[in-house]
DNA sequence: TTTTGATAATTTTGTTTAAATAGTCAGTTT
DNA sequence: AAACTGACTATTTAAACAAAATTATCAAAA
């Protein structure tokens, strides 16, 4: 794939990690080219040899944030004892995923309705991961004959994803605050706890 | 109640009803209190002497506007055959309410995250409607023996409507677009009944 | 090939002024 | 007295401009 030098990959990641920080601490529009690179005690001009600009560098971080992710997940999903196991797995490495970078998200609440193709392509990158992971779960499952036969398992998946999800945006918009609090984090997995339990439920003989 | 005449509710009636058309096709900052009594050959003035200040004016439509869909909920949910018609009511209704208004709302995209306690106090009513209508008829079910006895019925409703809010808002932010498109709608719905159907099964026995 | 200092181009920020709009009030009409 | 208005003031928004910050480029050095 990559075409560069050891040493210039060794330097990119340097780059990468020093722009994470950055973007993690400060959010995209609080953080200069120049601090990147001062950071690393290096020209500014550097950067650009390495990345072609400003938001190229933030979408390659994106792009290995988001590696992390779904290696992370796929290590979870290889083994699971049952589908709640399963679906539980994906709720808290997301879960956690979005609280560990959730200043690195301010790009997305700034640019709100006009990402970036590429952004929407990891996005979505991700989704079909998480999609292929769990309607695989089902399936065993369903072969095992724990639930009822499914015809179209990314279909219920992509189904529950969005129900979680409303668990998540509902308690934050209700509360009037933007990222929900360390009480809500609880009431939010209580509650899609309980969704995932009737859910399944419904999906049985 | 109300302690003017009849006469003065009747005038307000009608600067509520041109203010509401006017916020509705060119939304609220775009709307000009000298416009809404032009519309009605008033002078400004005198929308003053009916209204304390534009956002008052504003939020007097908007419970007016509640009142209304919390009327039309309450009369379509007033007899239901199941569980499954009593949610399909509701999510129909919300929804017409929703796609009729949807200029309307300007206001609260515009403020976001500091939309006066009065209107949070409007939206509270209308979901604790929601809540009361909806978990009687949970109640009512579980009598008559078709679901599982609930100890908890307003959670359970409580959840179902995040998780049906949820279809929307991830169809709505996947697709790049403010507001869902003709074919998304189609999409929505069919996705809903096929998570109430889930849920509601995921409450039997 | 990698790195930089100097510089150009662009974007953001701050300031001023003018225009638009919200909001007030003394006084007129009913 | 209650309903209403025209003329006024106070605030907010918009436009225009300059200054500062930041992104991005490039010829030349290491």
């Amino acid at each position: 794939m990559s075409t560069g030098s050891d040493q210039q990959d060794i330097k990119r990641e340097k780059i990468l990690e020093a722009a994470y920080q950055r973007f993690l601490h400060y959010g995209y529009s609080k953080t200069t080219m120049n601090e990147i690179a001062g950071d690393l005690s290096l020209s500014k001009a550097l950067l650009y040899y390495y990345f072609p600009d400003k938001s190229q560098l933030y979408i390659a971080v994106m792009r290995k944030l988001a590696g992390e992710y779904i290696q992370d997940l796929e290590n979870k999903l290889n083994t699971f004892v049952n589908l709640k196991e399963a679906f539980v797995s994906q709720i808290d490495t997301q879960h956690n995923f979005i609280v560990k970078n959730y200043n690195f998200f301010d790009f997305f609440r700034v640019n709100e309705q006009n990402l970036p193709d590429t952004i929407w392509e990891i996005i979505t990158e991700i989704h079909q991961t998480e999609m292929v992971l769990l309607s695989a779960a089902i399936k065993t499952e369903a072969d095992k004959g724990n639930i009822k036969p499914v015809d179209n398992p990314e279909q219920i998946v992509d189904l529950l994803l969005d129900a979680l999800h409303g668990v998540r945006v509902s308690a934050v918009s209700h509360k009037k605050v933007m990222f929900p609090q360390k009480e809500h984090l609880d009431e939010i997995h209580t509650k899609r706890l309980l969704l995932l339990d009737i859910f399944i439920k419904g999906l049985m003989y």
